[in-house]
DNA sequence: CACAAGGTACGTATTGCGTCATACCTAAGA
DNA sequence: TCTTAGGTATGACGCAATACGTACCTTGTG
């Protein structure tokens, strides 16, 4: 175990939580900006702006934390999210892609 | 338009209402199903053993139709599902190997 | 210290989803 | 024709998920 905080371990990264993660449009769209990124980008939960409120973006950063989508990370200050991109890959390859590649996660 | 009994076309096949479908663990065991078996496996409903009843029975088949995942014709006394395995292909490549390979969706 | 910014935790309302029961339809067989 | 089997449509129920507001914590800055 390494830190486990609200992380699953890679080995534990499963078919089923990852899919109703991203089933959400919105935790959708947070993935698809952080597959087309560069690997290992880091990105605040603020930074997407997306239209809910605070409680509600940190309800949806839980749900990708704890289907092993991101690793949270303290900052100091805040608190970064990046893509587990060969977490995700070892296990489900080519789903990364394939959500990056979807037009329908508007970004504009 | 050919059929468009309730299934979509191809170009209509999005990555929201694939994953959706496949967010609940039936639907996905039906999936996970099909693609194991060889390309044009038709079954009927029943056929999957599901612990639900008739009607939940259609209604998850409703999503799976609706969302592409499935065609569902009809064969006189009953209605035979059958994997939209090219259309699903052309549209997100890799997915279904991914449904397919996951040993979560037990079927024993 | 005071204050603002970014997140979290708790409680809560509301919506959606999965489930069932019932009633109805169609096709095959006795 | 009657019965049986497989599916569908509708309505209702319960639970989970999404959403919010509020309060609270931490870090950095003035």
């Amino acid at each position: 175990m390494t830190d486990s905080d609200g992380h699953p371990e890679p080995e534990q990264i499963a078919l089923g939580p990852i899919l109703a993660a991203l089933a959400d449009p919105l935790r959708r769209r947070v993935i698809a900006e952080l597959a087309r990124a560069p690997d290992g980008t880091e990105r605040t939960c603020a930074s997407f702006n997306l239209p809910v409120t605070k409680s509600t973006l940190t309800h949806h950063f839980k749900v990708l934390r704890e289907s092993g989508l991101v690793r949270q990370v303290d900052r100091g200050n805040s608190r970064a999210a990046c893509l587990r991109r060969a977490d995700i890959e070892a296990k489900l390859p080519g789903l990364l892609s394939l959500v990056a590649a979807d037009e329908t996660t508007g970004q504009g």
